[in-house]
This record gives structure tokens, sequence and C-alpha cells, in this order.
DNA sequence: CAAGCAATGTGTCGTATTGACGCAATGATA
DNA sequence: TATCATTGCGTCAATACGACACATTGCTTG
């Protein structure tokens, strides 16, 4: 039973629905992709449902490409959102109605989901924003200019976060986030806007390079006032290494 | 529509059902909770289904009460597990067959499910295993005597131990999992067995000791050969001041 | 019943890691 | 050409960590 749209909800699993929260890292700032829904103007993180063949890791990979562009992103799953009245409160069923999408459509999203959050690392330059069937605005935003989110978006992308911060403890990150060559000041940057916390400079340095995941480049950045910072660049092997092994893995 | 069984399926959300890993530790070992199929005497994780008004954390309480007693269990979901493929395997379907339960329940066992992974600690001794409607045993099997599960209830229970390590690092560990009153040496082995690896046991009481976590007690375990050893008991301030902001978190 | 012994309690020492900070070099800016 | 923000490299003390020594306790055993 299809409908008008070319979203075609029968081919989904009832009651699971995905949540997808899309770091990006552009002008030292740590971004995230939001979509603003064309009814209510609230803005919401990029969502999908899980096809009856796929698994849910394939189906947030699915969402994604159509929502970046970009096929295997690096993605993580970190908490299921199960309370019962999250999504009592959805607005998107009077959108639903508008676009015309049958009313059997709008009892689809009526009804209660329970959503699998994942948090994805991507390249800012490499994405192309692409609203879906329900919002006009497809958008990155800094983290410190989102305010409040549709449903319960805001509590996923903060556990999305902390999940993120303590990942950095013991885990490598940025080789998901920056460009092939980058500069000392802008992974930290990075580290220091994920931290919330500024950093020492010269410690910060040593303790990347101790880890040996990034190698110095025979180049300089050009075009920046001051002194020009040297270029870096991840070393893949030893990336990975680092991402099986963990980092300062204590005990 | 209710069946002859005191197992009402139509409450339930299709498709989405959880698992739990129940560690316990008695006798210097690791112990998970297990139950034995009746008709195919595979082994399998505790786990059940979601009713339409209560959270996945509620649902696993309500599951783990039935199983174990207990109330206010520490409970941790660490995984979704949605291979599509996972439940094809599942066995239970000839089981709910024999046990007068109708084909529509059949139908009910045999559809896709995305299970919730939660792991659990408890005290061994407040546990009273009880099996479910379909399993005849239900008891506590030693970590290295576990073979292959049910499903891929293996996977998600190596991956409950992984969770498990990982979070050793960076929270205290073993409050959920010891008795009021313990010794040095229990806690170690509680801390080796989970990590998989032997430890120093000075240093070990150094580190322990720093974090503040337990206070030693007055009091020699009784009846044990060799040297008595101190009795210690963990500070629940402390403990809970650890658990929300980590332990030796670097950066 | 005393010597033996296994397990516990406490401390040391060299090394590695960490946090705080100094200072020279660079290169655009004024 | 002088200035200055920024980068590159280094120092030092405090702390944490791993490896190990030694004394103590109290059951075990000859």
């Amino acid at each position: 039973m299809k409908n008008k749209s070319n979203l075609n909800i029968n081919q989904f699993l009832k009651h699971i629905s995905l949540d997808c929260v899309v770091f990006g890292f552009h002008e030292n700032q740590l971004k995230v992709l939001l979509l603003r829904m064309k009814k209510t103007q609230e803005w919401a993180l990029p969502g999908g449902f899980v096809q009856e063949d796929e698994s849910m890791e394939l189906a947030a990979n699915r969402v994604l490409k159509v929502r970046t562009g970009l096929d295997h992103i690096f993605l993580n799953q970190f908490h299921v959102f199960s309370d019962p009245e999250r999504s009592n409160i959805n607005p998107a069923v009077p959108d639903v109605l508008e676009f015309g999408i049958t009313f059997n459509d709008a009892d689809w999203f009526n009804q209660r989901f329970i959503s699998v959050g994942f948090y994805a690392l991507v390249e800012f330059s490499l994405v192309q924003p692409k609203p879906d069937l329900l919002s006009d605005i497809c958008e990155w935003i800094s983290l410190d200019e989102i305010g409040s989110l549709m449903m319960d978006h805001r509590q996923i992308l903060d556990k999305a976060l902390e999940t993120l911060r303590l990942q950095l403890v013991f885990q490598p990150i940025g080789y998901n986030l920056l460009p092939e060559k980058f500069t000392m000041p802008e992974l930290q940057k990075l580290y220091e806007t994920i931290l919330g916390k500024e950093l020492d400079r010269r410690n910060f340095q040593r303790k990347i390079l101790a880890y040996n995941i990034i190698s110095k480049l025979d180049e300089v950045r050009q075009g920046v006032p001051h002194k020009a910072p040297s270029l870096y660049r991840f070393n893949p092997e030893n990336y990975q290494k680092a991402l099986n092994e963990g980092l300062g893995g204590k005990w």
C-alpha cells in the first residue's frame, strides 16, 4: 500500500526509529547538522526508520547518505531513548497531514517510537546538507548556538556530546573530523571544543605527539597572519591501532 | 486476545526485545545468570519485551525482578543488536508450540527482533534465580564455563564484558557486586576477573585506596586459613561522587 | 608445641607522566 | 625597521606508576 509521497512507511519496522548527531568542525567550532521543521520551525536531528531487512547501522548510513551525500560515515550508536512520553508531543504530525500524506501516515508518526541514537563524525567540507520531506532547511549549527530542539532531541544531543567526551579520553579523535592536512592549533581547538575547556598549548602537543598517531609534514599553512604553523596528518596505521587498543589505558 | 499461557504478547511492542547480562561474583569467580531452554537445551540470556507504556529501563527492571527477585538493580544499556539475521534462527519457536501456546504466539516469536542489551551488576547471594516459561533451569554459570549460547547471545555477553572493562578504567566498580563487607584480596580478584589479567597486590591496594571510595574497618575476616585480612566497605558518598565525576580522568 | 609457611600489611626506588611555565624564533603588521 | 601575536622547543617540580623487598600474622604441620 503505497502513498502519494516518496516515503513508503510500510517497509519500515514499527516503533523503532534512529536519530543522528552529526558532528563537524569548521572555523574552529564544533557544529551539528540540524533540520528545521517546515510547520513548527523547530530544529531537529536528522533521523529515520529501519527497513525490514537492514540493521540499525545500515539504516543510519542510509539516512545520512541522503542527508549529507556521504558514504561510509564514521558512526557509533551511543544510547537508546525509550521514554514512553518522548514521542507523545511529536509535532511532525500536522506537517505530515499538510504535505499530501494520508491519514494512515499520520498514524504512523503518531505511534510510540523507541529511538536509537547515533553520533557521526564527518569532515565538514565534504557534506552537502539536504532537508528531508518535513523540513525546509538542513544546515550546520554551532554547538553554542543550539537552543531547544524538537521532542527530546536536545537530550539526545547532550548525551552524544557526553559520550564523545568519554571516548576522547581513551580513543583518538580527529581523523574523521579534520581535513587530511591540519595544524596543531586546529587539532587542539577541536579537543578544547569537545571537552569544553582550554588546554595548555605545549602540554597538548607533547601528549598528542607521544601517541604517534600524527606525522609532521614539510609544509606550513599559507596565508595566515603571524607565524605560519606546520601541517600534520594522521598516520592511518597507528591511528587504527590506537582505535583498537585504546590510548592511555590504565590498569 | 489472551492465550492459554500467562504470557500475554499483545501488550508488547513488536520487533523490540531486551537481553540482560547479569553479572555476579562468588567464590572468586565472575558469574552470569543464564537460562536453559526446555526444548533445545541451549543456554540463553534472560530477556523480555517492552510493554506499551514502559521505557526500556523499566522493562529490564521488570524482567530482572521476576528472574532474580531483586528490585532496583544496577542496570546499564550497552548496545543494540539489530542484525536482521540474528533472530532468524530463533530456536524458541518449537518450544512455544509445545507448551500450549497458540500459533499466533509462534508468529510473535518468529518476527524479527531488535534487542537492546543491558548489563546488570548484582550481589550474588541476594539473587533467587527463577526460570521462565521456556526454560527449565535458571542459574549462575562461571564466565570460563560458558560455551556457545542461543542465537547471538554469546556475542551480547562478550560485548557486555568488553563494556564492563572499559567502565572499570574510569568508574568505580564493586559496590553492586560485593557484599557490604569485603577484603582487599576479594576486591582485587574481582578486578582481575573482569580485566582478565593479574594485578600486583600492593600497587592495586595503593591505587584503590587513593580513590577514597572504600574505608577500612576494625574487623578481620574470620575462619580463613593463614593471616586474616582486614575488612573494608564502600564509602557511599565518595563512591557516588566517583561515579559521576569519573576516576583517573585524563585531559 | 614450635618451626614452617602462605598470605597479608607496609614501604622503597627508579621511571614515566603530568601540569605549570620560560624563552627564543618566525613572519605578518604597523 | 620595530612590534607583536603566534608558534616551536625546552625546563622543572609534583605526582603516578610498575616492580620489588621485607616484616607481620596466624594457621598448618611435623
